[in-house]
DNA sequence: CATTGCGTTGACAACGTTGTCCAGGGCCTA
DNA sequence: TAGGCCCTGGACAACGTTGTCAACGCAATG
């Protein structure tokens, strides 16, 4: 067995010091270093001269290894100060092999969906002593597998991976090099890992029941892009709950396409006028539901909507939702990378996070 | 306390080699690989014994250097993706001495004013090919600079910080070796460095203006602990607010303290309670006016609101905000780095962005 | 007194990559 | 044909750290 893990490497083993006024740089490192060389910080070396000790007992002392005298602690440490010596982590990787650190590659850190799931695996990462490194792919599959492989050569120990893409089988010498890997909120594509999803398709069924138990029988789907897993989960969900109360669905009914306001505007607009207009929406997103606020706010005759996702303040302006808890997936995702991480070896698995739906009246209207 | 890792961060007990010297072929490594041993990933010199080429040729085609045949090329690369060799960014780091990552400290990734913030980082540090690292310090200035040091300590080219604590003097050492530093929407402690704020006083008192000037003169602040410098530089353009008109503050019309809401929503309703309840009040933050807006709506009679921030469905609600650009100051700060680490010498800077007004309605309100 | 044992310490190699430098071969020119 | 040059490729050291192992001093033991 190795001996005894030091330190993550995100805490320092040393709890943090107050600023030692004693410092001057001293040291004599005159040729050491090529002049261009940038940043020309301290190492361990440097320390160990200045305190008259070897280089691995400094590594002992910054490790809070066993087996240091006080007073040789003491003075290594003093050089420690002296010196504004830190650890070169990236050594420390090479050496060791583990970085401490998982990547969370999503589509918009920027969306309020996206935040508080970020967040949420952020604290389950430092929980275990690692460090989060997130990127946005913004729905790009290629900056997606730019940023994917990026993380990967920095050796990230795990991924989360919220799939822009629909053909993971670039992560497959990854997966097999040992980088655990958990998929989010859509499934991975040609590739078999641990996925954690929400019932895209049940929360939309419900929500669309919902409209038609309200008395609704003509009514508007807006989603987006088909490429995207759980905007045609949320379709199909749509599409059952009409077949469930025997409703044929009419052609302008539905729409997929970018979530880009403009166009979510014109569709939500399209289905509202007419001879036969729809007498509800159904959101399939935080960002349509936005826009689809706005746009029913504009008109004289109310329209009923629910909307995938909550969104701030929703319960101000009495919107109704399905509601996926945005940090329980984070949470989730991540104890599972962790348990990973730590050896468990079972099949991958798929969870799926159920979906709440919220009353708050928009969804209650009846038809107009 | 940071939570110490018990788990085995080492890499399990690599096989031992057979050979370590130079001239042998590969018959084992192939062999190692083949054995899909997790954790064990081919280098450059595995590639190298497969191709039947120097340790050298391999780097010089991954990095596409100059120098290589087209047919050498192709059996590098060949081996490569028969192998799944990644680059391992460690050693390169280690070897070049830039990580090219930035690292960004803000206080919570999930508050929907930070979200856009770091994803317009994130955008710059794209363009100039930098990864983004970013931790949320939870407004705890032990744990900013615990994240600040383990980012040092990872080499970060650069830092941008929202500082949660007011002494930063830590950060002296890392500076003075190289790391860029930028602080973001507060100002530094006790350390010279580049700065990116938003005009707290003037946004906070051209707010507090708009309020008296229709009518109102009992007007209550509510806003973030006085620890945070952009709440006693609201707090400050409050006061200039109600000075510049002659009016004396009166007790119980200010409360600082957490964002919590609970305790937003208390000091809410004792300024509206009572005999001679405030008129109108002016929220320091966008968790304050999500709060506020919530008790204002509870209340039989209108209540004047400004709130700072920008909030989404704002617009919906008749929201009047003093509105800062999340993403401009992002963008600012990102911008500053990049220019520092581009090898801008000037003495440090200091940027105030400006605010800007949205009246939507509740800050319009007369005195009922 | 010699020996054992333990606790402390440091020399050294290795992690995987890149910069430097030199060797060899092919080709062009005189 | 000889000499020189360019082009390709590889050997080697270094980056800063940690694991291994052996040496050392000292005390307790036989």
């Amino acid at each position: 067995m190795p001996p005894e893990s030091p330190t993550s490497l995100l805490s320092p083993a040393r709890s943090p010091r107050p600023f030692t006024t004693t410092g001057q740089r001293t040291v004599d490192r005159t040729t050491r270093h090529s002049e261009t060389r940038y940043g020309n910080r301290p190492t361990m070396k440097d320390v160990a001269a200045r305190a008259g000790v070897g280089l691995k007992t400094v590594s002992r002392v910054v490790n809070s290894e066993p087996g240091v005298t006080p007073d040789t602690e003491r003075r290594v440490q003093e050089a420690i100060d002296a010196l504004g010596f830190r650890r070169n982590d990236s050594a420390r990787v090479l050496r060791k092999g583990r970085t401490a650190s998982i990547g969370l590659v999503l589509e918009d850190l920027a969306d309020p969906f996206y935040g508080p799931l970020s967040r949420a695996v952020e604290e389950v990462a430092r929980a275990h002593g690692a460090l989060l490194i997130n990127g946005s792919s913004a729905e790009d599959p290629e900056r997606e597998q730019e940023l994917v492989l990026a993380l990967c050569a920095r050796r990230v120990d795990g991924l989360i991976v919220i799939p822009a893409g629909d053909d993971h089988r670039y992560l497959e010498p990854e997966i097999k090099a040992g980088i655990a890997t958990v998929f989010v909120d859509r499934p991975a594509g040609r590739v078999d890992a641990d996925m954690v999803l929400s019932d895209s398709f049940g929360g939309s069924r419900e929500g669309v029941a919902h409209l038609i138990a309200h008395g609704h029988r003509r009514i508007g789907f807006i989603g987006d892009q088909p490429r995207i897993h759980t905007a045609t989960e949320r379709l199909r969900g749509y599409h059952a709950a009409m077949t469930d109360a025997g409703i044929t669905v009419e052609d302008g009914w539905v729409s997929l396409g970018t979530t880009d306001p403009g166009r979510v505007r014109a569709a939500a607009e399209a289905m509202l006028g007419g001879p036969e207009p729809v007498t509800a929406l159904f959101a399939g997103n935080n960002r349509v539901t936005v826009t689809a606020v706005r746009v029913i706010a504009e008109r004289e005759r109310p329209v009923a909507l629910v909307g995938f996702d909550d969104i701030e303040l929703a319960d101000l302006l009495g919107i109704t939702v399905i509601s996926q808890d945005a940090a329980a997936v984070g949470r989730t995702a991540a104890e599972h990378l962790f348990r990973r991480l730590d050896g468990a070896d079972h099949a991958p698995a798929r969870v799926e996070l159920p979906t709440t739906l919220i009353p708050r009246g928009s969804g209650e209207l009846p038809p107009a």
